[in-house]
DNA sequence: ATGATAAGTGAGCAC
DNA sequence: GTGCTCACTTATCAT
């Protein structure tokens, strides 16, 4: 509990032995740090919150890099793929307005077909490709 | 050209009367600089030097950030155009769909009024809202 | 005490 | 030398 010096002895990060109790500093409780702090001398303790506090601090400061990083990869992607949704939007778009034109004219087809019969209201004003909306 | 302290009397804004010269070290040309330096004595000379990094460095720094709050910015707002635009696209795309179910009705309507005349070969099949596709 | 962030500084890359 | 950006520190704010 309060062995603070190589309790690690396999080291493969690249960390100097001098740094290596850092995590520890860092991780420790308060209550731990405060039952080590109390067997040093008042400056030293100073010095070891201090010192947590920056390492703290650098942890803090590099999630909120990433934070940011991601942010902006997030929002690129994002942009992506509304940029491709976009585009298939608009040919679905395309390819029912070709669709509709098509059965326009074939209703108009077969209303000058059908004229004939029922009463020829309004039909002469069916030209090639303007016919009035459906009711529905 | 060689006068460091004071060409400006009028100071609005909220700097100290000490780093008043900082934007003249900052923004002076190499050449002005070197005229000066080669009057001071050489420690202080690096000093300047050193001190006109950091100040176009705190720039370059403040800058940077700028650029990137507004990247995010925009990339923030050309996600809502976009959001925008597909919902645009959406409903364009339900009102098509719409009208040409319309239409395809209409047609079928017209279609199974119009079969006495011509060869009734599959026009038993259109049911409601079920027709074949036209040709073009 | 802890977490987050803006601003300044140093280090290092690229031109 | 200049400009840029990353990582770290400091100051500051909110919880």
């Amino acid at each position: 509990m309060t062995t603070i010096k190589h309790d690690i002895s396999e080291n493969d990060e690249s960390e100097e032995s001098l740094s290596i109790d850092d995590h520890q500093i860092m991780t420790m409780s308060v209550k731990e740090l405060n039952t080590l702090l109390k067997s040093m001398k008042p400056n030293d303790a100073a010095n070891i919150k201090r010192r947590r506090r920056i390492l703290k601090n650098k942890g803090y400061a590099a999630s909120s890099r990433h934070r940011q990083t991601s942010m902006v990869g997030n929002l690129s992607v994002e942009r992506s793929q509304l940029v491709r949704q976009i585009s298939q939007l608009q040919h679905e778009n395309e390819s029912l307005s070709q669709e509709l034109r098509g059965w326009k004219q074939r209703y108009s087809d077969l209303q000058l077909l059908a004229s004939p019969i029922g009463t020829v209201s309004q039909s002469t004003a069916a030209k090639s490709n303007n016919v009035k909306e459906p009711s529905h």
